[in-house]
DNA sequence: TTCATGGTTCGATCCTCGTCGAAGCATTCA
DNA sequence: TGAATGCTTCGACGAGGATCGAACCATGAA
């Protein structure tokens, strides 16, 4: 007993229902405040103090504070994959009473992971790519890259692949989607295709939720840019 | 609030102190009785039966009946790489005090992830075998394959590749470790070249622990095998 | 049948931790 | 300066759950 890292500490700090729902919020990507993750997860203001600070001092969350609010956001993007990762345990083994809620059927279609899009769609992006020879396993800590191919795809694309490959975080990774338990692509370039996507006007983000609603005009350039294979 | 699945319920059950335990042990791939498991994790055999409940309630166990002995396993691969994921958030975020055991060094180098293998060497073998252009991504569940010098080269080290291809899991999986923070080869095929390293003599498990003891025969072996790229 | 071993169930105890009311800082605005 | 808003700290309450002793089933051995 008592082998590797303290696992019991981080499956504490998810285990309670009230810090569940915080995390679930902040999956979406946004800051927020803690009021708002107070109304969030359907409790006072004084609760939720202590549940951020404890989440805080757990290092699953940051907060930066400005002016007289203080705003909270996941600790990084591991901390992200680690939350899909176990809804995806959640919802296959999860007694298959995974009442779906009313937004559940667009959850699947796309939602916001953190800062990359997740969902039906973003499954069908990484297979496209995949099947065009974009993607390769390389042996960097993501163990995902750009072909040149595919690199000449992005910048096609119009975006600024330089900037990204010369920030400190990976530019590929894969992320395990809970909904289809396939990858789709995370990584700075994911995070650039959310924004594109949203730029352009092809995605809009509903309120306080992590759904993203596809517009028409939207669906059709996705489905030309990215053909199923 | 209360968007996608019940990410709480599993939280829950990793978050205690003696069911963490229990997983961990039961990380180690091999099957173990309600009263190891109880020893495993400090605690009474009443106890333990309780929280062995709730594991399997909960879908991250599963029980074969064997006699008037009780074997408890992991519930799947799925689970194993949750596990081995939340490991990864607990070792780095985890406020830096990771109190390393006297065993420490020998897990980080080689040790067993469930029926594959992790660490150092895993690592290795990963990137050796990704740099010579054996995998690639592939849009399958895993998101990972072999290429055809791939299969030429496992066929090669005398794995029964048609065997594993027909199995319905997965032949290839990427899986984080969380003492090296990269990828290494997880699925059916990271489960057979564990087999036959051990049958080769290369490796040796040690006791009651999820350490793997690499032998100077099969380092030089493996040193061969896979070259560092 | 009788005994021993592995596991479970029940009940009681104890303690952690989530929760909220009230009061207290901090910051911004009038 | 005062008033309002955002957030934290303190204290008390209460529920849930982890723990173990004791008694109780099930299986296998003598």
């Amino acid at each position: 007993m008592k082998e590797g890292p303290d696992i019991a500490r981080i499956g504490a700090l998810i285990g309670d229902p009230a810090r569940a729902n915080i995390l679930g919020a902040l999956l979406g990507g946004k800051a927020l405040t803690a009021t708002e993750l107070a109304t969030e997860a359907g409790i006072t203001g004084q609760t939720a103090s202590s549940h951020l600070k404890k989440l805080v001092d757990g290092s699953l969350l940051v907060q930066t504070k400005q002016g007289r609010h203080r705003y909270f956001t996941l600790a990084g993007p591991e901390v992200a994959a680690v939350l899909e990762a176990v809804m995806g345990l959640a919802a296959h083994k999860g007694h298959l009473r995974v009442r779906t809620g009313p937004r559940d059927p667009a959850m699947r279609a796309a939602r916001v992971c953190y800062d990359h899009l997740a969902g039906d769609m973003a499954v069908r992006i990484f297979d496209s790519m995949q099947s065009r020879g974009f993607l390769r396993v390389t042996q960097e800590k993501s163990g995902l890259g750009l072909t040149e191919r595919g690199e000449a795809f992005v910048c096609e694309a119009g975006i600024d692949l330089k900037g990204l490959k010369s920030a400190r975080r990976p530019l590929c990774r894969a992320c395990l989607d809970w909904s289809e338990r396939r990858s789709h692509l995370a990584g700075s370039l994911g995070a650039a295709f959310l924004a594109k996507f949203q730029n352009e006007g092809w995605m809009r983000r509903e309120r306080d939720s992590r759904v993203v609603q596809i517009t028409p005009i939207g669906n059709e350039r996705l489905v030309k840019l990215f053909p199923a294979p």
